[in-house]
DNA sequence: TGCATGCTTGTAAACGGTTACAGCCGGGCG
DNA sequence: CGCCCGGCTGTAACCGTTTACAAGCATGCA
């Protein structure tokens, strides 16, 4: 079942059936008409790999994350895809479980496959891969990495904003004592957030020093181990580099039989679905995941061959929800 | 860059090049070499859809799913890339929303895409659907749905063991009255699980009537109201349909300050990741995900052309963790 | 009436591979 | 020495579209 075919049947010429399908106004619509019906009746699909050999445009876009299991990106990975095929696009999603070799095979693969554009949502990467997708002529877009250039948009997360923001609420609240779990230091995102809450501290003039920093891998058992090591120190509020951490900490504190928030405070970030769930639910700030893969599809699309990317910036926002409460010391 | 200019290059032909690349046999190993050396020199990568138009053969899988948002996908999702890129394979991941039209669609957009087999990890079906995909000649391997057929596998998971082996864990522990928070009706995987949880308790002379069945929607939301309407009949112990609904029983019970398992044991099903990190870490009956993922793939790879599936059998495992614990009235 | 003009449609050459078939060449055997 | 055979390589058709270019046709205007 083929173009020839259809064209036969509707008793035109294979350009005058291709035209109808790609919706060309240089159609007749009683042309047109003739070839939907015999598109219908022969129930025809057109050859999507023929297509883009010849149109040069597969319809095909690479999403790259470091790991679907880590409850930030389905959400993210949902609403780009969503999107996309809302658009007629298809979607290849690929995981480079934070490992710059593997991040660089996703790249080939996505290139091999002669993808419209690369969404890179994680920022382990290696140096020269951009300029190769560059050369490739593919429009890319990233979350957090590089300052826009030929076919290269970026998306910024306002991490600090959303740090200051976190922090300004447990200020509000009178703690004095703010502990910071960290991520791992080799991710960015990681980094800003933890430069973020070490220069928002100084600038509301609290300590940041003296052990109120853990490293909290941003996995459960590591925010588990990190508010462990932070309790001696006696913080009256901890922020999480992420809410995976949060939620770790928050079982230290149950298991301490300390109470959150009348002992302690904890704030996330991220909000993941299931900061919505925990015990006492978690005070977190949330990076609108749906937001960020609207604006990735968008950057894609809107950096046509060879026109420069922007950056395009996406705020945060905090959720208070009942895991911060008044300082104890203050309370009294 | 293209075949021909490497043909060229290695003074060949394009056929040569070609064999060399698909690593046949009639090469002669100088040959190859020279064309190997050309192929690196030009940083060649053949156009995989020009191979696909040209072999019939894509490369592509198809997995369908209901929704990579719900915890119990990503880690099976996860595992058939990482065997599928293993094997040379790109997989397209396609989320149902749970609505059998979007199925419909999902499966059109792969068959428009040409991909080599279809994994349809979720029941939603409608009747011709499978049928569309077996005229189109492309193997199909569903979850828990239909008899094996032409080109047709079904990966079956054993769910009345599961459920046999929960409840007889629960006996074990003197528990009398179980109760039952089922899944949505209108999906096979839920309806499978509650008829086993109604037929086994018989078998053990246990009551399933009086109010001891709810319904919790899977969800964590439906697993607290369903445990709050429990409550009334004294359950000793509880059955979640599976670990969302599970969680939100737990929830409840927190809420409704009783102790789990002091005054009530909880039993969930699939073993997502984070039932490790309840309060208590719920027991639950494993689904081997990765298992399936690797069968899925299996199935689909051992069903060319024109040959008829099978049925590949996978078994679950009853994960012991702190919800459950004897019954408290035969403890005293 | 004749011709330029503007639409609509058709013809055929790409797009970049795979593969059936044919051709070439050297070695072994009668 | 001639022939057959088998192994390696090349030629060219084909996979199913898109699209530049050409052609046909009606219309309007001089």
């Amino acid at each position: 079942m083929d173009i020839r075919k259809v064209a036969a049947k509707a008793r035109v010429s294979t350009a005058t059936v291709s035209r109808t399908i790609n919706r060309s106004d240089a159609v007749t619509p009683a042309t047109a008409a003739k070839v939907w019906s015999a598109i219908r009746e022969l129930n025809y699909h057109p050859n999507t790999h023929a297509r883009t050999l010849s149109s040069g445009k597969s319809h095909i876009l690479g999403l790259i994350i470091s790991d679907i299991t880590n409850p930030f990106f389905p959400d993210l990975v949902k609403a780009f895809e969503s999107i996309a095929i809302e658009r007629h696009y298809e979607t290849i999603v690929t995981n480079t479980e934070y490992n710059p070799e593997r991040m660089a095979l996703c790249v080939h693969r996505l290139l091999d496959r002669r993808v419209d554009g690369i969404a890179i949502m994680t920022s382990e990467m290696e140096p020269g891969l951009v300029d190769e997708v560059q050369r490739a002529g593919v429009p890319i877009v990233t979350l957090d990495t590089g300052r826009p250039a030929k076919r290269f948009s970026n998306i910024k997360v306002d991490y600090s904003g959303g740090i200051r923001q976190a922090i300004q609420h447990l200020v509000g609240l009178h703690h004095d004592r703010l502990a910071f779990i960290r991520g791992p230091q080799r991710l960015k995102s990681a980094q800003v957030r933890y430069n973020a809450y070490a220069r928002v501290a100084k600038e509301n003039h609290l300590t940041t020093s003296g052990g109120l920093i853990a490293d909290g891998e941003h996995s459960i058992e590591g925010g588990f181990t990190a508010m462990l090591n932070l309790l001696p120190q006696k913080p009256t509020a901890v922020l999480a580099s992420n809410d995976l951490s949060a939620i770790g900490a928050l079982q230290a504190l149950h298991h301490k039989k300390l109470n959150v928030p009348g002992d302690i405070s904890i704030v996330g970030f991220d909000d993941i679905t299931f900061s919505r769930h925990t015990q006492p639910e978690l005070t977190t700030v949330r990076i609108p995941r749906t937001e960020v893969a609207r604006l990735a599809f968008e950057a894609l699309m809107s950096t046509p061959a060879s026109e420069n990317g922007k950056e395009w910036n996406v705020s945060t926002e905090l959720v208070i929800r009942m895991s911060t409460g008044q300082c104890p010391r203050t309370r009294s």
